[in-house]
DNA sequence: ATTAGGG
DNA sequence: CCCTAAT
């Protein structure tokens, strides 16, 4: 089945403005799950930013720290898959590459938006490749105008040429297929994310379906659209990771984070769009606890360390600007206490697509099949051409100033939405609002904007409007606008969660090792520099946060992790994209688990040997600096497991053995420790004591 | 922020 | 690991 009619608009995902300050608690955490947090934008995070966003923009556009666009604009994403035979010098191929070369990239238009970022995405790339990665090409352009566009790509190329090494010639053949490909020689698949399929015979159908419809599971879709092929080429771009993320999600990746792998995590928690509105629905009052922790602790990864002023003022630069944690600390404190049950529950309403790793496959395998096969030569015109024009990327200010930190474009992930060509300009609307509104939960309304004009007549069909497959999409471009009857009461800014700004995401984090840390001269317990400097070492390594599904990470994978483009959060971008299929949504999911290694244990028997068992604060800095996921919690709580270890028969324990040498130490020092707070104790009583008496006397 | 302890 | 309560 052909769709020659077929229009695809993608929407990518949101863009979130710079998130919300995070609550005492999550900032704590923070310490180890900051990373993770990046990632998981999720619909949650989506509503509560874009609300926030939305309301500001209501209130004032202004006032700089407001950021929200009036009008965000919907970008088209294209994603264009190179074809493996298609250009021979071109050494990007489709294929998965078994070896170590990364063959994929994507990169997205986005980038553009945030110079600072572009920077920093690019350069991460060759990392990513070098991990091997397997995926696809794809670039994502957008903007609002077709000549942006152009520019954008120009961008892209410049940029990967100059700073990626290799990478550019990948880029550049991602861009040429987007753009030259017009001979949808099947090689190219474009995918919009969000597909909006015009068909001259359909009727105006919202398709309000399911707001779980993944778009890769067109079945699904189509069921509520007359056009029925959707073929969701949703590429996955696999990016350094094992599990391939999907469509969008991606780019967001490359955007955001290639790298932390708590990023992976994230992303695969979040996104789904779906039903979680009301938790954010009613802007929390300050009051409201629960609310704030809820926001709090999807937001804390990214919670802002900046202010919003900060981040405005950076000017062209994005970077965050760190704070201080006790300035962190009383702005995110207020959110804290949601429980965690509470918010997971919320989190656990909606319910992720399944995962795509099949659509990857079909796709890798067969690119001539999507789209372009059934659709053919009307893909090329539409899609192939000129896709991505439409208001995707937040449109780059070159100027100066701290606008070029507010996002003007939605990315919507995963959805899906299929309309006929003959559909009205205002079920164009509609459809495009059921799907966003499943996200955002109300509140919104949907503006579509053609060359830059907002198109009010709600009665026009897309055709009569201009929008037709066969013209150039560039400029169509979706606004989500604040419905005035329906919008939330202003929230006020401190209290706001939405409003805060985005934690800055910790700059690249690797740490270098810093062997001595953990070194002491005088412990009965022999020091062992080695071990000791071996565990720090280890510990930085894995301080990023693990992908969680997958607990087996690859070293590359860990690399690639390591790397933390701080940019992303800048950006503000919040892209929130990761779409990561994710079986669960919540959001807020459990750190990952990260047995203690032997070598861990060594250094925190060691530290403990020393400072003893109650000042795990002291142990953490002694032995777990570098470890940014180990907490003086964690290391309470291992040490509360290793004298439990330690005192149970080997056939009991589980896990990776510890050595039994360990053990005793652990027996010994917890003896010995609890000796002296026994002492301790002892000793206070009697000074109390003693100081009674001669009170009394 | 830390610490301690239960879950 | 998470969550609370008490510091």
């Amino acid at each position: 089945m052909v769709l020659q009619k077929r229009l695809d608009y993608g929407f990518n995902g949101y863009r979130v403005p710079p998130t919300p300050r995070a609550t005492r608690s999550a900032r704590r955490r923070g310490s180890f799950r900051k990373k993770v947090d990046d990632n998981q934008m999720c619909a949650f995070d989506l509503l509560a930013t874009v609300a926030g966003k939305l309301l500001l923009e209501g209130e004032s556009s202004h006032s700089s720290s407001n950021t929200v666009a009036g009008k965000e604009d919907c970008a088209i994403v294209k994603e264009s898959v190179k074809k493996e035979q298609q250009d021979e010098d071109n050494p990007l191929k489709v294929e998965p590459c078994n070896q170590g070369s990364c063959e994929s990239f994507s990169v997205v238009s986005e980038l553009v938006t945030q110079a600072s970022v572009l920077n920093h995405g690019l350069k991460e790339f060759p990392h990513t490749l070098n991990d091997s990665c397997s995926g696809f090409a794809s670039v994502v352009t957008t903007s609002d105008f077709s000549q942006k566009v152009g520019s954008a790509e120009k961008l892209v190329n410049s940029k990967s040429k100059i700073e990626c090494g290799s990478l550019a010639d990948k880029v550049e053949v991602g861009v040429r297929s987007f753009r030259e490909t017009s001979h949808c020689t099947f090689e190219d698949e474009n995918k919009l994310q969000i597909k909006i399929e015009l068909a001259k015979t359909g009727m105006v159908s919202v398709s309000n379906g399911p707001d779980m419809c993944s778009s890769q599971d067109p079945v699904v879709c189509d069921r509520k659209s007359p056009v029925v092929v959707s073929i969701d080429n949703s590429v996955k771009l696999p990016l350094c990771r094992d599990h391939v993320p999907r469509g969008s999600f991606p780019m967001q990746r490359n955007n955001v984070k290639l790298v932390s792998r708590d990023d992976d995590e994230n992303s695969s928690g979040c996104t789904q769009p779906s039903t979680k509105i009301k938790a954010f629905r009613p802007p929390p009052r300050i009051g409201d606890r629960r609310i704030r922790k809820l926001l709090a602790s999807k937001y804390w990864k990214v919670t802002s360390k900046l202010k919003d002023e900060e981040l405005i003022n950076t000017d062209g630069e994005l970077k965050p600007v760190y704070r201080t944690r006790k300035n962190c600390y009383k702005r995110q404190r207020s959110l804290k206490d949601y429980p965690f049950k509470k918010r997971r529950l919320y989190e656990h309403s909606s319910i992720s697509n399944s995962d795509g790793g099949i659509s990857n496959e079909g796709i890798s395998s067969s690119p001539g099949k999507g789209l372009c096969g059934d659709a053919g030569p009307t893909m090329h015109g539409a899609t192939g051409t000129s896709a991505c024009g439409a208001g995707q990327c937040a449109s780059f200010q070159y100027r100066d100033s701290r606008v070029k930190l507010r996002i003007k474009s939605f990315r919507i992930p995963e959805l899906f939405i299929e309309i006929p060509e003959t559909a009205t300009v205002g079920s164009l609307k509609r459809t495009v609002m059921d799907e966003v509104s499943a996200i955002l939960g109300g509140g919104l309304r949907v503006g579509v904007l053609l060359q830059g004009k907002k198109i009010r007549d709600d009665n026009k069909t897309l055709l009569q409007s201009g929008i037709s497959h066969d013209k150039k999409l560039d400029a169509l471009g979706f606004t989500l606008e604040p419905n005035p009857s329906q919008a939330p009461p202003p929230l006020c800014p401190e209290d706001c969660p939405f409003l805060l700004s985005c934690d800055t995401p910790q700059p690249l984090t690797r740490y270098p090792p810093s062997p001595n840390v953990v070194q002491q001269g005088t412990s009965d317990a022999s020091p062992d520099p080695p071990v000791t400097n071996v565990g720090n070492l280890i510990e930085s390594d894995h301080d990023s946060a693990p992908s969680p599904p997958e607990m087996s990470i690859d070293k590359s994978t860990t690399d690639c992790r390591a790397l933390v483009a701080v940019p992303d959060m800048n950006v503000e971008a919040l892209a929130v994209v990761p779409m990561r299929k994710s079986k669960q949504i919540d959001v807020v999911q459990r750190r990952i688990r990260r047995p203690f290694s032997v070598t861990e244990v060594e250094a925190l028997v060691q530290a403990v040997e020393k400072l003893g068992t109650g000042r795990w604060r002291d142990v953490k800095l002694r032995a777990f600096d570098n470890a940014k996921h180990r907490t003086y919690v964690d290391l309470k709580d291992k040490w509360k497991t290793l004298v439990h270890t330690a005192r149970i028969s080997p056939q009991q324990r589980r896990g990776e053995p510890v050595p039994q040498e360990l053990l005793d130490r652990v027996l010994s020092a917890h003896a010995y420790w609890s000796q002296q707070a026994a002492k301790q104790q002892l000793k206070q009583q009697t000074d109390t004591c003693h100081l009674l008496r001669e009170v009394h006397h």
